[in-house]
DNA sequence: TGTACATCAGTGAACGCGCGTTCACTGATGTAC
DNA sequence: TGTACATCAGTGAACGCGCGTTCACTGATGTAC
């Protein structure tokens, strides 16, 4: 128990059997970095950050306490650190999906996609994400949050080209992105909750996840922008 | 510091200035029942339930620790004391907004409005449910998952009788009362981030909730049900 | 290539602290007669 | 109404434990000459 060569980190930087007497100590240093990132993940499975101690991580990445803070000043700053590496290559990922905006429904399917094999491939960092999003008001949450944001921003970028979203004023379309980054985050959750293994499962959860998505955007040629505002009459 | 006569409970029993002597022990053992979860509630302003301990609780309420014992057999029976709290009356409101089928503007205009009271009469305890939804896997977060599946439930069986979603297969509409919830929860979010007060800042903020569901139920004419099985095509 | 020194990731002892839980107790409230 | 006993909410001492952080240290790696 706690060995850190099963690393699940998101670049996957191929260190596996090479002869330790090489590796210099820089790259030493590195690789201890990464072996508390993923024990921190692995004790985060079914628990939250607030609840993980600077001991245990250390113990588990196999160096004594003290030792941790030649790589994070405090528990915190590890936080951020995972937040990082949960988003570093999604955000880009997700744009691409996007590029030439042809059918919601091609648009739908491709990021849906993208963020199943994304989730699944790293469950430790979507668990954690999505459960420190509002566990509290420190700087973890605070940078979720961020994150959060610039996924919406990019979507309501892209979401402007759609022609029937092209005369929206500014307001709607981040009320239609932020609707559309809750129910990618709903589906997250729902990816989470599936036992991993069960593709029967997965492909009802991704079903799912597409008809959701459908059922948000089907309404966008009737929606007659910014009526609301008009209408609360002050 | 520390005193649980500001008491913000659900229940609005009326215990303020009664003469000390005449209360019976049931009576008594009640109250520092209440206490114990007021001062639970008040010490998660700014924190997780996890990071919470017996002791401190037991302290602001103004008792010894053995003697939370007497009330609670553990921290968590009392984390879903506070769950119960949170749902006791505001089910039967949602639902009684929504007894006769009129519009739609009517409906969700109703819903916000009671939402919005609900939320600022008592912040801690929304603040305290929104947080632990997704916070682990413990009895608290089980207790929360099980009451909004009731509020999507009641919500399910009431839009089936509007006239669109009659026909609605029961999958599609629990998606759609599934989306709702989901929107209404992301509005407790938002009226918990404005500083207290603002009320200028509270109506935009009714005013967007209102917004995201007329978003969201735009599309319902329109909406083909089950389309969505079948071009999965297996 | 060889030597002398600097760097610095990791060590291990020590600290004071708050934790949950046990236990035997106290003394006011409640009840039986 | 008065007395004797039962109940039980709250007390306070005590326990062993894991916590974050300090400090002086070790010894392999890196560098200047």
């Amino acid at each position: 128990m706690g060995h850190a060569t099963d690393a699940s980190t998101l670049p996957d930087v191929s260190t596996a059997g090479e002869p330790a007497g090489v590796v210099s100590r820089q790259e030493r240093k590195q690789r201890t970095r990464q072996a508390l990132l993923d024990a921190a993940l692995d004790l985060l499975a079914d628990r939250g950050f607030a609840s993980l101690s600077l001991r245990e991580v250390a113990k588990r990445a196999g160096i004594v306490p003290t030792a941790f803070y030649r790589h994070f000043s405090s528990m915190e700053e590890l936080g951020i650190a995972l937040v990082e590496e949960t988003t570093r290559t999604l955000r880009g990922m997700l744009r691409a999906d996007r590029t030439e905006p042809g059918s919601y429904q091609g648009m739908i399917r491709a990021s849906v996609h993208t963020l199943y094999r994304q989730v699944r491939a790293h469950e430790g960092h979507f668990r954690f994400v999505t459960r420190e999003r509002y566990a509290g008001s420190g700087p973890v949450s605070r940078a979720i949050a961020v994150e959060l944001r610039m996924f919406a921003g990019d979507l309501a970028v892209d979401l402007a080209r759609f022609e029937h979203l092209r005369g929206w004023p500014t307001d709607d379309l981040h009320l239609l992105a932020d609707l559309i980054v809750t129910a990618m985050i709903a589906t997250v959750v729902d990816l989470l909750e599936t036992r991993q293994g069960d593709s029967a499962a997965d492909e009802r959860t991704v079903a799912v996840a597409e008809k959701r998505l459908r059922m948000i955007l089907v309404g966008v040629p009737h929606w007659q922008p910014s009526a609301g505002q008009r209408d609360r009459g002050d």
